[in-house]
DNA sequence: GCCAAACTATTAACATGTTAAGTAATATTG
DNA sequence: CAATATTACTTAACATGTTAATAGTTTGGC
């Protein structure tokens, strides 16, 4: 605790901000990824939804924004510039027309084949920098904060 | 290894993506905080700014927005609005014109210290969900990864 | 079947992320 | 000391983050 100011009011010192050890350490990561990623004329966030679709198939809006962690006034975005660039498709669904199916187009499916090995290699770069069984680690803690804070009442 | 496509390009599981991870735990975390920013009407750059003047006491603004993980641009724009707000002061710095020195004013203070009590209590409920313990060593985690990747020609 | 409530996606408005370009002040070099 | 390069910050342009409001669908009671 730091208790500099005169009102005596308890504060944690900046340094010591789990928000901010969190974004430090994944601008430290994603210093490594920018550099193909902007090679390749994609976003972050652009990969990430190109990134799901692949894995996932074709998948509700609503799903896709969980998958990737976007909030869907951003994805709404994201998806038209994708469509408008041709790299996935939206349908809507057949049993409930509220909701969009969106999915990889093969122009989508053939950028993230060929951005796929440089990222590839930042990933054995990163583990190498690193350890690959503290990243292992990582990944298992990270998991588990996340689950400990999830909203009981979601 | 997912290897799904018909090119046989390598690909790891989207869930074994180390920036996602990062991002997921920090999203959980930063939903316990959001409240009170929003109650307080300050957005969270806004508040990283105001916490990291608060520790500092007076400091440029590039060394303002590596504290905050900000980029200058970003940072010129909310230090606009804070200061047309009445919670931080720039002035030139005397012995180089091209520095802006930047700090907080009585009123930024005065917000600070009325929020740090609900980011306390978060900061205790979020110990409590997760173990103090594993929380202090996730600090040290992050901090060793950070320093892992920092580039060595930076 | 009708209407209000709930749900899904989008749009709007403002703040920030990101890269490039611009401006002013200082440092360097010849 | 004058021309040039470098530095620190800002502005510009486009993409996303965030919250509120909107529009179209579906669901549930009646």
């Amino acid at each position: 605790m730091n208790d500099r100011n005169g009102a005596g009011v308890p504060m944690r010192d900046f340094s010591r901000s789990l928000p901010m050890a969190l974004l430090r350490a994944r601008e430290a990561v994603m210093d490594r990824f920018r550099p193909s990623l902007r090679d390749f004329g994609v976003t972050e966030q652009q990969w990430r939804v190109l990134r799901a679709l692949y894995d996932r198939g074709e998948v509700e809006t609503g799903t896709l924004a969980r998958l990737c962690c976007l909030l869907t006034p951003s994805l709404s975005r994201i998806l038209k510039h994708l469509e408008a660039t041709g790299l996935v498709a939206r349908r809507p669904a057949p049993s409930d027309q509220r909701r969009t199916l969106v999915a990889v187009t093969p122009a989508g499916r053939a950028l993230l084949e060929r951005r796929a090995p440089f990222s590839e290699a930042q990933y054995r770069a990163i583990e190498e920098a690193f350890g690959k069984e503290r990243i292992a680690a990582l990944y298992e803690t990270l998991e588990d904060l996340h689950n400990a804070l999830q909203n009981p009442k979601s």
